[in-house]
DNA sequence: GCGATGTTTCGGCCGGGACCGAAGCGTCGC
DNA sequence: GCGACGCTTCGGTCCCGGCCGAAACATCGC
């Protein structure tokens, strides 16, 4: 008795599926689309086109794309027309991606103008990633107050009474005695995790609101003011050289 | 003062490399290769291309470019090729963007063969998804040995010494008391989040060790043994109906 | 050495899709 | 109503890349 296994691909009926998202993604002007959609902000049509170089019909075309992909959706507004990613998941499968292709290739990367900045500060989807983010969630796990492990994050109690004292609200206080509130999130730049999570949220909101970040024009890089400097030092220990290598 | 923006596509410089990425994905045959290869375990050229049911020369390409990507990497054994992905982040960015292909489009999905198998149980990188997986973390969760939230999972006391019990070893003891050593991942099929990390990876270990679960042959899809059946409801109190809907 | 087997390279075919110019449609401001 | 503006559709060009057949290369068993 022979068992006859069928020669076409059906091993893996969701494949399709999969494949047509990351097609979807798998294209330099979608892709700077994507991620520049990535802080959760909508845009227009327009400001897409201008941001892929490319002229209002192609971009048409690509939004099109996006949206039967369920990347994005779009709803119009007068004569504008606003895109925005779907669910925090499209962004978490960038980041993702990014942390691939961050690993992958030692070949030319030509690390472009806000390039840098990215690196530095960034939103991702409505926390604080990049070099600064890495190292708070680091000085945070320094300083007892919260774990990290196995790309988990955990609030401690000390952790607890200091973030309630800076000024964030964590919702409602905890029905757990050991609830995990934060989500480490591996950074696609820095290869370590950030924090994420409604503390992550919750940090950035903050931060936000005292003026130590302000958010960049059209990017997702953000800028450490003067105060921030000093703040990021004074309440967390930590220190942010003024320009890396 | 005008400031001039330069017109063509600078604003970030790494959405290049994540198109790159993502096209390597997004084709179906390759999806198809990748997700087979989604268990860690490595293939051989030709059973990948037979998995793809393509010919060994267009596999042979596919196999390059996924290479050139830094998506899989191919050691040589004598005559054959052996093909594995490059690192467990890009397991991950496959799961993530199964999660985005899950949610997105309530269009034609069809659903193959082995792909209600697949959503049954299976392996996720090291360790268990699927309805399963699922249903393991919300019982173990529900007799509070461990607690999930927000993409963090955490081991309770009781939970560890549920686990030592159960016969895994979770490694070194604890360093610090609340030390969260299993990840939260996201099912792809069922939306909600499964163990992962260490324990994750302890618990499915045992699992094959006991005789629950079998692997299957060609993909990461898992068998429920009847030993396993009755296990998982005496040892976790996880009923497994025989027919899902 | 010689054939069998696994894999890659080469050459050619062909379809999908990325791009733009021109034109059409809807909306806003006057 | 009329032009300006934002966006989409249509038509056409062009090139990338997926596919295979044939052949070359490498390895194993004999």
């Amino acid at each position: 008795m022979i068992e006859v296994v069928a020669p076409t691909t059906v091993a893996f009926a969701s494949a399709n599926t999969v494949a047509e998202v990351a097609a979807a993604i798998g294209d330099p002007v979608r892709a700077a689309m994507l991620m520049a959609l990535m802080d959760g902000r909508a845009r227009t049509a327009g400001e897409l086109a201008v941001l892929g170089g490319i002229t209002a019909q192609t971009a048409s075309g690509h939004l099109a794309r996006m949206v039967e992909a369920g990347l994005v959706v779009a709803e119009k507004q007068g004569r504008h027309r606003y895109v925005r990613l779907v669910d925090p998941a499209v962004a978490a499968a960038l980041e993702s991606l990014m942390a691939v292709a961050a690993i992958a290739p030692p070949r030319h990367r030509p690390t472009g103008p806000s390039d840098a900045a990215l690196r530095e500060a960034r939103t991702c989807w409505d926390h604080l990633a990049g070099r600064l983010g890495v190292a708070l969630a680091d000085a945070l796990a320094r300083d007892g107050r919260v774990v990290l492990a196995d790309g988990a994050a955990l609030v401690t109690d000390v952790g607890e009474a200091f973030f309630c004292d800076f000024g964030v609200d964590l919702g409602r206080p905890p029905a757990a005695s050991r609830r995990p509130l934060c989500r480490a999130c591996l950074d696609w730049s820095e290869r370590r995790p950030h924090l994420g999570g409604r503390l992550g949220a919750a940090l950035l909101d903050r931060f936000l609101e005292l003026g130590w970040l302000v958010p960049g024009p059209r990017d997702r890089a953000l800028r450490l003011t003067p105060p921030g400097r000093s703040g990021f030092a004074e309440s967390f220990g930590v220190e942010v050289s003024r320009a890396p290598t």
